[in-house]
DNA sequence: CTGAAAGCGCTAACAA
DNA sequence: TTGTTAGCGCTTTCAG
């Protein structure tokens, strides 16, 4: 693979005429040098194939360079630590590099985070991992710490993609819905008749899972229907109330997809009306408390969302970008994965 | 987190009142050194709670300490080329840390694995990851790497767990069968009737998949039937004609799971007795030829063993082990994921 | 058996 | 603008 048996700073030095610290500085386009000069170091390193050497530039620039701040809901056993944990965990695993982490969390999704981005921006964060709970209020405070300070923004498990943020790593919205309208067709009775329930339409991210749902399930299903897309706003009571309507309104319903992580009061309804097995749930993302659903069949599949892979993810960019001088996509979208009885016990949530 | 300011060598070296040179030999438990001494220093350390500097390491034992053998079959797209790849991006990703690849590719599965693997401990590996066609045969040469060469095996894929391998990564085989089984009993309808392909029986793998499949389809569907189990041997033309056999003598076939990656003639044979969508498949693996079948609604499924997962996952392993320590685990299970039309797109075989 | 000293490849502080 | 030099924390000779 790699044909340049020994080229170093020192071997670019010596070709190029010039002395160590000019090469280093010709390398990191640092201003204290001449154009011309730098023009030949870059030359020769170029000829030569260099690849600097990261242990010893990680070891001579002396510990952590590279801070990270990490604006995340603060949580327990929930998707938000999982993101968290996968990107700490990844952080780990790179500190001998001088990766470091710098955790601001919030107390809920959507509270405090500007505040907690402007304290991490005093700090001399070269990057901000977030999960915007509102992202386009917090674009202003995005643009700044990208084009001011020199930022690299990375949203997680959500997007807002006019503001200035380097990347974003979800699982598109789109294709949650797609996933499960598809499975929903294959696992109902011909001509089903089926619901969705959503948090709230005006949230982009909802809007885009309801619309994968809908048309990828007229596409699978050409003889079934969608009879109602409900939204719950995430409270339990108002969940269980239109649950309940639903299912009286609609003696023969066949499915539910569940489009965001609130299945306990939907599961409840349904098992208090008897409804168990003939309504196949699919539901989004995992945690403990669903387990006993699957077990009594109740839930017949969740579309989960991979939170821990989306940290890890996301600091493997990062750690690219920073160290390769990798450019960072645009966004990056995982695939997410089909929850089965089966397969659950696997899953890092259920696992422990 | 972490509680010592410093604590290098030398701070170990200043309080045991012995040199840098001294520190090392009793941290790596060399012989050069009097056990009083090294009880010492190590008491030292531990009181201290150090922790070595891995650059620093990496930077002072030079380039490529730890070399890593990988014998897997050379294919072009499929299967064991994911295992490479994952393999090799991530030794590429440690490379800083020392990491070196040594791949001696076989033609393919269980031919002339012996041979590379005699060729490989000739060339001082600390690592050998391999995917052995047939586990039992090769007992005897893992044993002598683990025990008499000192070098951590790993299977990939298969596993011979009576071999003193160190580890095994793969998605166990019997999980295998009862995604699978689950899943068809909610795709097919009430009672179904169902087959089975398999390679060979005698394989311990095929047989575990089956059991699973058969078990937990009798759980899933109790009133629903599992009509043949059928030997392929993985030929061709074999599988086509039992195939075909199969169709004329049960037409109210409902599905078929084959458990190899051998679908494509299954596939075929199915369409030109025009029994697609009648009878669901649920394939394993994927490759961009069963692309098609997907499309048409051939393939209903397919359970994904994550090739590159297994690669990957197998150097974080060797990482954690030889950088920091870490005890292997006796094995390593995968989540499955299932592969639907929707999600198709995403997975890396299909993606490019 | 132990100590002293010389680097690994790179960065950064200080001179020139 | 450029060169020189001293390390980063560890391993590894080579003497003692």
């Amino acid at each position: 693979m790699d044909r340049p048996s020994k080229s170093g700073v020192r071997e670019i030095a010596r070709r190029a005429g010039v002395s160590l610290g000019t090469v280093d500085r010709a390398l990191h386009g640092r201003q204290e040098v001449s154009e011309v000069t730098r023009e030949r170091v870059l030359a020769v390193a170029r000829e030569l194939g260099y690849q600097p050497n990261l242990t010893a530039r990680a070891l001579a620039a002396g510990k952590s360079t590279i801070r990270i701040g990490i604006c995340i809901p603060r949580e327990i056993r929930f998707f938000y630590d999982q993101v968290r944990d996968g990107i700490l965990e990844e952080i780990q695993r790179y500190s001998h590099l001088g990766l470091e982490a710098l955790y601001e969390p919030v107390p809920s999704l959507g509270v405090g985070e500007a505040a907690a981005m402007r304290r991490m921006m005093k700090q001399d964060v070269r990057a901000i991992l977030l999960t915007p709970g509102h992202p386009a209020q917090l674009a202003p405070l995005i643009d700044e710490a990208e084009k001011k300070h020199n930022i690299r923004v990375v949203c997680l498990a959500s997007d807002d993609s006019t503001s200035a943020r380097s990347t974003a790593i979800s699982v598109e919205p789109r294709l949650n819905g797609t996933l499960a309208a598809e499975l929903m067709a294959r696992i109902t009775p011909h001509a089903a008749r089926v619901a969705v329930f959503t948090g709230m339409l005006a949230t982009e991210d909802h809007a885009r899972k309801v619309q994968g749902f809908v048309s990828g399930f007229q596409r699978e299903s050409p003889a079934g229907q969608i009879v109602a897309v409900v939204e719950d706003h995430q409270e339990e009571r108002q969940t269980r109330r239109k649950c309940a309507q639903l299912l009286k309104a609609q003696p023969d319903l066949a499915g539910i997809y569940i489009s965001t992580a609130n299945c306990l009061p939907v599961c409840e309804t349904i098992e208090a009306h008897s409804a168990a097995g003939r309504v196949r749930v699919i539901a989004t993302d995992l945690f403990v408390d669903a387990v006993p659903f699957f077990q009594r069949g109740v839930i017949a599949a969740s579309i989960y969302q991979h939170p821990y892979l989306q940290g890890q993810t996301a600091v493997r960019l990062l750690v690219d970008h920073f160290l390769q001088g990798a450019p960072m996509p645009n966004a990056h979208y995982l695939n997410p994965s089909i929850v089965l009885k089966a397969n659950l016990p696997l899953f890092r949530e259920i696992a422990g």
